[in-house]
DNA sequence: GTATCTGCAAACCCTTTGCAATAAG
DNA sequence: CTTATTGCAAAGGGTTTGCAGATAC
């Protein structure tokens, strides 16, 4: 299996772009962090390791990991936007608790023939699927009741 | 069944707020929208019936609904909220075209049973759940090729 | 009467962009 | 050499907030 830096130059080289060194350090910090990031966090983690890059660079490098399939938006919760990288990563999705902020993560077998079926029903292509749920965690359950009970027609 | 209006007032009293016509004709405004909104777009509709509300006033009023079900915050695509309203409208999840922008809706029946899994296998408590999906559209499709194809296990 | 709500405009904050200097190919 | 990329700082744009006046209750 190929590497993601290697992903990552293939993709750079067949569109012209140029390989840089910021690029390529900011990719690492991605794979290097155990999961989701925010650019924040990112330009942090690499200032502590004394590698010093701009956040201009940082927003302008995410839409090129994302369109090489490096790296997904996850969410826009908190009035930004947090990302993964989902290169080698079990596909999954997401339990949000709405108390603690705490994100988990799921598989959802089921949802593997959802493709099918909506390129036969609707002549869709899917490209990318995520399930975003919200609830409340299991430390938190009890400590904040939800604001209705869930219904599946209301 | 219970108007969202009657649904609303009742949220309103028990938390001791109080019932202006500001809200209301907010909420009344939402539910005369036929699908998906932003604050932008709502602004401009009740400007245009003669209905004069601040931008500043939707913005107060929406976690409001938002806190009492009846509607829900969709996608963040553009860089600006999009909401939906959701009481009395079946339970559904959106297939986003990554060419043209339209939105789609569909059902998904086999979540219906997520909410139990979830609680037993993690002690999560589901509040709600949005399966979002990005692709490209019959129309579409063929155009703009997606930039990679999908896969279950990378 | 008192506390909430509205409208206005300014403040906020994340993100984008213009520009000159730098560096990749 | 030519053109992409970087860093900086300023601009952008949706959302939030402070405040004075209005208004539910």
């Amino acid at each position: 299996m190929k590497s993601e830096l290697e992903i990552f130059r293939e993709y750079i080289r067949q569109r012209g772009l140029r390989r840089t060194p910021e690029r390529e350090l900011i990719l690492a910090e991605i794979f290097a962090t155990h999961e989701h990031f925010d650019v924040d966090s990112l330009y942090l983690s690499l200032r502590q390791k004394g590698i010093k890059v701009s956040k201009a660079s940082i927003y302008r490098a995410l839409p090129l990991f994302i369109d090489c399939g490096l790296v997904r938006e996850v969410d826009f919760t908190d009035g930004h936007w947090h990302y993964e990288h989902i290169y080698g990563h079990e596909q999954h999705h997401h339990l949000r608790c709405l108390a603690c902020g705490e994100v988990l993560e799921f598989a959802e077998p089921g949802l593997s023939c959802l493709g099918l079926r909506l390129l036969q029903e609707y002549g869709f292509t899917v490209v990318s699927q995520h399930l975003d749920v919200k609830g409340y965690c299991r430390a938190c359950r009890g400590h904040e009741a939800p604001a209705e009970p869930e219904k599946e027609t209301p």
